[in-house]
DNA sequence: TCAAAAGTGTTTTGTCTACACCCATGC
DNA sequence: GCATGGGTGTAGACAAAACACTTTTGA
């Protein structure tokens, strides 16, 4: 039993290194349909679909998401949609605003709860066993045609993400275990859009005294390798309780 | 019509000049059946109070809510609810957290979406031909008995006013119209539980620019009278276009 | 004239900004 | 040896913190 006025939508984001990135998918009828029919609430879900040609019309893209079942937290069907989404387990992941207009949705009522993930990209698998779609990364500044307010649901996403990657050190998620300093500033740069001053940037980042060196390097670059570091919530976590403020601005 | 799985609750702070409070309904279960029967939507309600009967249980007090009327978007019905409450139109209002845990409400499964409201409890009048309920105003450190989750929930709305005031002029909601610097302050030091030097705060707030100066006085106190301040939202709105960042921690 | 809160400046300390050159590596 | 990005320091401006006394008003 799902309940049918409101659903879950995980926005998704990822960064390749030059850009951010968010996972949409596709709707597939036939292959939507065939899933359906094997599973337990297969009426309920169908009655849906059948209420909402746009969920399977294949031209549109759709933040990923589901009806909520009676049985499960939110939280935790949060990260069930993005285990489907992804093949990963230990993500990111922040509720961020509920969107109830009345029209968001054409003949039916139905509130969604949006979630934003943050992964990095290298480490995603797409399942092809459970996906009912097709799954595609898309640049925000090049978005394809989206169904119902999923536009707007990514702009606030963004919007969230923007002002939490200032106070919080969550831009972490976004990029490989080790990483050099210079892609954690490229990071910054493209989330926050616009450029900082390098020198300035590591100062500010060594006096926080957050990151590890791995003492190792990059490998395979034809330039300077640069050093590897790493981040860890624990570590992170020490500082904060003796007063560390993490702010990157 | 209602959701019957989904409602709004909303946390009402009122600041007083010394301490932070919410403003609580206590059930009264005649008057709110009496009440119900007078409504459209009766059947539906008397339905969900029947399953529920700790919405009538008239020893706890409850968060001010309600289920989700189909027909009106969230943020309306929000209003509509703080209006009741209040007899105020013109509020501070914020989404802040959908409530989604399984167990939340015993028995049945209901989301609630927490919103927060501030207030300048001068202002408000409790519409008694409305009120199905006593309300009450508390102090944040001598709640009572609470419904549900409502602790939780009044919880987490205040963690979010202790962010959101910090970068955000939203604390002039719970003040007069006119108000002193030292109202300003304590409101300041009371929402963020910390003393503030009072040259170092009044010099921020100068170089802000934000505040006019009434040109009145603060009338009939046994000491010195302070002067009397307003905050603008459009003063506000033109110097943040210009760059303004708001910061008081 | 006393009690109670309003109002005000300076010094020190730390943080932010702006800015330019040498270094290591692969090809 | 050259192209590419890695890595570093200093000076000046600005903001934050620490700190104590005088002023105004009503009772």
């Amino acid at each position: 039993m799902i309940l049918k006025s409101v659903s879950i939508d995980c926005v998704i984001f990822g960064f390749d290194g030059n850009s951010l990135k968010v996972l949409l998918s596709q709707n597939n009828p036939e292959e939507t349909l065939k899933q359906l029919s094997e599973q337990d609430d297969y009426e309920d879900i169908k009655e849906l679909y059948m209420e909402h040609p746009s969920l399977t019309d294949p031209r549109c893209w759709n933040v990923f998401g589901a009806h909520i079942p009676v049985d499960k937290d939110i939280d935790d069907f949060a990260r069930e949609l993005l285990l489907m989404a992804t093949g990963m387990n230990d993500v990111f992941l922040n509720q961020y605003y509920c969107f109830g207009k009345v029209n968001r949705v054409p003949k039916n009522r139905v509130l969604t709860i949006g979630y934003y993930a943050l992964i990095n990209p290298a480490h995603h698998l797409i399942k092809k066993s459970i996906a009912l779609n097709d799954l595609k990364w898309f640049k925000l500044d090049h978005l394809p045609k989206l169904s119902f307010d999923h536009g707007e649901i990514i702009k606030k996403a963004l919007e969230h993400l923007r002002n939490e990657v200032r106070y919080k050190p969550i831009g972490f998620h976004l990029l490989p275990d080790k990483f050099t300093l210079t892609e954690f500033q490229t990071l910054y740069e493209t989330i926050l859009d616009k450029k900082m001053d390098t020198r300035n940037f590591r100062k500010k980042i060594a006096k926080m005294d957050l990151l590890i060196d791995t003492e190792e390097k990059q490998e395979n670059v034809s330039h300077r390798a640069a050093k590897l570091y790493r981040f860890d919530e624990q570590i992170y976590n020490h500082l904060k309780a003796e007063g560390l403020k993490f702010r990157i601005e």
